[in-house]
DNA sequence: CGGCCCTGTTACCGACCAGTAACATTTTCG
DNA sequence: CGAAAATGTTACTGGTCGGTAACAGGGCCG
């Protein structure tokens, strides 16, 4: 029943601690997940949890920032498969994102906190919005080097379709208008792609 | 400081706790605001709140059904203003979405709940999902009269892109991707317009 | 072995919050 | 007016939650 993250790896403490707010969080919200619960999913105690972090919102920041290093890391990794071709990449990231769609780890856990995280101060904000700038430069840099015809406006547009596609994948569903979301990028790209085919609507 | 809304009109204290329930609901979110603070800034108090809503929860679906007739009379409007003209009102609306954006009263209220009511069963979720649902089918049917090539990929392009104006405009602010929401949503509605222009994307 | 650092256990505190009870007050309307 | 209905006031309950204190193992390394 409770996510057991011990038997899986060795890892420390921390890390199961850190890996089981994330699970708790995404599934249940930050504000309905209580610290005892999170020690409990980690197969720790409360204390240890305290030990690691001064506080619950000192534990929601490393949470986003660990998600943030996870989407870098995917960056690189798709750096690495197709090596100096940006529509491809541009390509792939779509298509992995309309892949992790309904997952139960569908990453919106930079949307999901920005709207539990109501406090404007909230240290975790600045995060989230360091995060979703640094995002915004890299596919607009991707853009480019796919010698797109405006790569601000194509990634804008992208940006904006794939949190569309998560929030409307939580309140209507995987029959929803997400549904059609790889579909519905890909034509963007295709559009904007320059010396492609005149740009077409399906 | 507290918004009085006695004063602006002799509402009922029960209308006057459904709106001061639901901007709380916005600003500081569903979890985070208390009975108290609902009865207060509707310059009432706890026990006519619970005279009226046997619960928190009943209050909160009042909310969401409330938002979701004032969508309705939005819409009923927009046929009003453009009576048999698809077009006209697809780009009036996409407008004025575009304009409510950094609204205080940024309509995202069924987004943001969808996204803190966790538990599945909550009353809540229904309602949101049934406002989504006739939403769409209202898209749907603005663009088949719009004489829109393929109406079902354009309605659902258009609902992504506002929600995900609506929650990029959470995340990265007023100067995020969502300032060219109206330009990008125009610009799908012109490429999918029959005997337009060809299609374009600027 | 023996000390030390990390971890686990239990119990507790104070704050907050949804919801209720009993009573006082105002508003409404015949 | 006068009674009934609606609203306001105060105080309380029971539960949850973030955070802390004190103490008890337990593994690692000299």
């Amino acid at each position: 029943m409770t996510t057991d993250f011990r038997r899986k790896t060795h890892r420390s403490p921390r890390d199961r601690i850190v890996e089981a707010a994330r699970a708790l969080f995404r599934r249940n919200g930050i504000r309905a997940t209580g610290v005892d619960a999170i020690a409990g999913a980690a197969d720790s105690n409360k204390m240890t949890l305290y030990r690691h972090f001064n506080s619950k919102d000192e534990l929601i920041v490393e949470c986003l920032y660990r998600a943030g290093m996870e989407m870098d890391g995917f960056w690189q990794e798709l750096e690495r498969t197709h090596p100096d071709d940006g529509l491809a990449q541009l390509r792939t990231w779509v298509r992995r994102i309309a892949e992790h769609l309904d997952d139960d780890n569908c990453h919106c856990e930079m949307m999901s906190a920005a709207v539990q995280l109501t406090d404007e101060g909230h240290p975790g904000r600045s995060v989230i919005r360091a995060f979703k700038d640094a995002q915004r430069d890299r596919v607009v840099a991707l853009c480019r080097k796919a010698d797109i015809v405006d790569a601000e406006l194509l990634s804008d547009t992208l940006l904006l379709l794939i949190e569309g596609a998560r929030a409307t994948q939580q309140t209507s569903g995987a029959q929803g208008p997400s549904a059609r979301f790889a579909e519905i990028a890909d034509a963007a790209i295709q559009s904007f792609a320059r010396g492609g085919l005149a740009p077409k609507q399906v």
